[in-house]
DNA sequence: GTCTATATCTTGATAGAC
DNA sequence: GTCTATCAAGATATAGAC
């Protein structure tokens, strides 16, 4: 109990980004406001610039990066019991949709939406997305490469995983139906077997 | 030339289009202005309300269906001179991965962004977004079937392939490069190459 | 550190002269 | 049909009392 230290500001900082996160899946980076995720938070509006002085961008910086993080964890825990490569990327994506459907379709990804956003015009926030898929990218690749796919296909291979699962998303969203990602999970699984016969 | 009928209407109604389209790939529905439209398209701002009375949804709406509109011609244009499905699915990421150079990594497809910001917000424009999806998942799967691949299968196939190039134009924006794309060409040719083969 | 009030700017939208 | 002026509401951000 001594990690409070006194002072009780770690988890209003906690509970900002927590909403920051949460709003930014499901109404976009510019769709938010700083007064809505304030209020979300149940935090005083002022209090975002006391522990955000860089204000939305590096909220949104932090945002992005924090949830690199927990979900680049998250691939690690899902991928290793399996010795399968193939049935731990199927069974990785069905799932995903059951994800999906507990959110009511808002997006599991907390990186995507804006990342495509600030793509063309935020240069910082552009970079922290790239640099979160790309630790993705890498993970995946590891654990295909200890599978048996050589290096550079390895790499390809789960680039394209990691795409094909976002891009089930976008349609899973739309459509407000997990059919697409369930689909995808399928074509995944074709996309590492192929991977694995060296074709 | 009587196509205009004495008024002079119908190219700025079409300017104001073409620039809400523009700008909604670049910096999304919510991070674009109806002045900023305005300004694109040359027209005066009241023009913008004139021709949509419905306002800033109206205009998302139109761009959304227009744009899926020549995309699904696109589609067809594309894949017809092939006899070979694996081969057209595999030129036509490479030829994306074209696109996506040139645009300077803006969004290829003018759906996507959008479609992710307003899935969980505006039911209206999700359904345009995902009437879309489907009617170019419906048109790519009628080429798969008349492949060989069985129906549903051919509708699954389809959509995954679709997926996996919105997933890879994602990651290729957010890390300025093809190289997503192009990787994604090579898993999208082993996708239709496995249900091909009854897999 | 907390919280409120406010400044400044931009948004989507409307009214009305021409 | 074109164009301008304006509105109310929202945005981000800051200042300063407590």
């Amino acid at each position: 109990m001594s990690d409070d230290r006194g002072t009780s500001t770690q988890g209003t900082r906690q509970r900002i980004l927590n909403a920051g996160t949460e709003l930014f899946r499901r109404t976009g980076y510019t769709g938010t406001g700083m007064k809505q995720i304030a209020t979300a938070a149940g935090a005083p509006f002022g209090s975002i610039y006391h522990f955000f002085p860089g204000g939305k961008a590096q909220l949104g910086e932090e945002v992005i990066r924090t949830s690199g993080a927990v979900y680049l964890d998250l691939i690690t825990a899902l991928m290793t019991p399996y010795e399968d490569r193939v049935a731990a990327t199927a069974d990785a994506f069905t799932a995903a949709a059951g994800t999906l459907a507990e959110l009511d379709f808002a997006d599991p990804c907390p990186v995507a939406t804006v990342a495509l956003e600030v793509a063309s015009t935020d240069e910082a926030l552009r970079r922290a997305s790239w640099e979160v898929f790309d630790s993705w990218t890498g993970r995946l690749a590891a654990y295909y490469a200890d599978g048996g796919i050589p290096g550079p296909a390895a790499r390809e291979t789960a680039s394209s995983v990691i795409a094909l699962l976002e891009g089930a998303f976008m349609l899973g969203r739309s459509a407000r139906s997990t059919a697409p990602v369930l689909a995808a999970g399928k074509a995944a699984a074709a996309i590492v077997r192929a991977a694995l016969d060296g074709r």
